[in-house]
DNA sequence: CGTTTTTAATTGACTAGTCAATCAACAAAA
DNA sequence: TTTTGTTGATTGACTAGTCAATTAAAAACG
């Protein structure tokens, strides 16, 4: 059965089935054998590719965020004007496949496990920090800096507030709903009233 | 040693004792044995007064949820117009005492584990179902209905998002930052430009 | 009041089970 | 034959939950 150039396809398959497994199961309590078993090898197989546990959750949890990161850029290099470019931020970060409940459940786990992780927080913040500058480098063009600052976080609190939201309650408004009220909160304050 | 009426002051102690734990570990990782020894007693006694481990994790989450509701009520009697109101509910949500590492690690564990137990997704449900229907309350004698609702999804998701990016940012805006924002976002909503 | 019985509090030792990680061994490709 | 892929079996550490036994307070009794 040993064919050569496993490596790879390996890798991705225990990957794939980490996101999977954690998701299904609502938590990173999830076992080694489980997720061989769903990649369809043995657990020393698992151990062979990745060395420990940890390495295995850190590499699915790289590859949800760079799948993300890989979504924003994408949408970002089909517009032009920053209003365009904010709100092309804004649907790729509610984009539908970040809602599957998989990911979500995974995503969740993973804020989680960055408290105990000092690896898995470095990547959160890299994926806050990286959706924060983005969003502040359209904002400054479209308004005055210290309401960019402003804006910004609100966006980014936004975003991850409804995902979290998204995760556990049924009655949480949808993707599009979503999207009009960080549309909405957008238009009012990118539009000049009385406060300077 | 046996004294009598120690179930109270046992109960309370081992409540206690696994938020801080759960918090000191940043996840729901946490084996009875550690919660019994930061509580001063054997794992055995904590069987006896709980029955399993679920029904711990469970009374340690019902306690934060019914402070948390207990301070926003507390604050709420305090005050008379809708605009104050509404502010009350956002200082109580904001109040330092959720700001406690322990405190936000344990809550953001809680929500990874309402994925899994029905009865901690129920208890989560109920804080979110409260929080909204106490922002609705007073936004719908401030604006229309159909503002009055997105403004209270928008409030409940800046609030989560803002506590969930505290629990690992530490660049995350401190909470008079939010309390800005919370404001100027509510401010400029209430605020009637062009549209109706 | 003194004695006996009941009852709550408490634990150490034990059971039965899980899991991460290791290892020795085997199969095929190069 | 060396390298790469692969596994079953095993180990060692840890965990939830149980249980019988112990202690002391309280209550019942004479």
């Amino acid at each position: 059965m040993p064919k050569i150039g496993m490596e790879e396809p390996r890798r991705r398959a225990l990957i794939d089935a980490t996101i999977h497994e954690v998701g299904a199961r609502g938590g990173m309590d999830v076992t080694v054998g489980q997720i061989a078993r769903r990649a369809g090898m043995s657990t020393a197989l698992a151990h062979h590719y990745f060395g420990n546990k940890e390495r295995i959750l850190l590499a699915a949890m790289r590859h949800i965020l760079s799948t993300f990161g890989a979504l924003v850029r994408e949408e970002l290099a089909r517009v032009e004007t920053p209003m365009q470019r904010l709100n092309a931020i804004l649907d790729a970060s509610m984009d539908r496949r970040h809602f599957e409940p998989e990911t979500v459940a995974a995503w969740l786990a993973f804020y989680v496990q960055a408290q105990q992780s000092p690896e898995a927080r470095r990547l959160l913040r890299v994926y806050a920090l990286r959706l924060h500058s983005n969003l502040l480098h359209e904002l400054k063009q479209l308004t005055d800096p210290a309401r960019a600052a402003r804006m910004a976080q609100a966006l980014s609190a936004l975003i991850d507030g409804f995902y979290i939201r998204h995760a556990l309650q049924d009655q949480a408004p949808d993707r599009d709903d979503i999207i009009d009220i960080l549309r909405d909160y957008t238009c009012r304050q990118l539009t000049e009233t009385g406060q300077p």
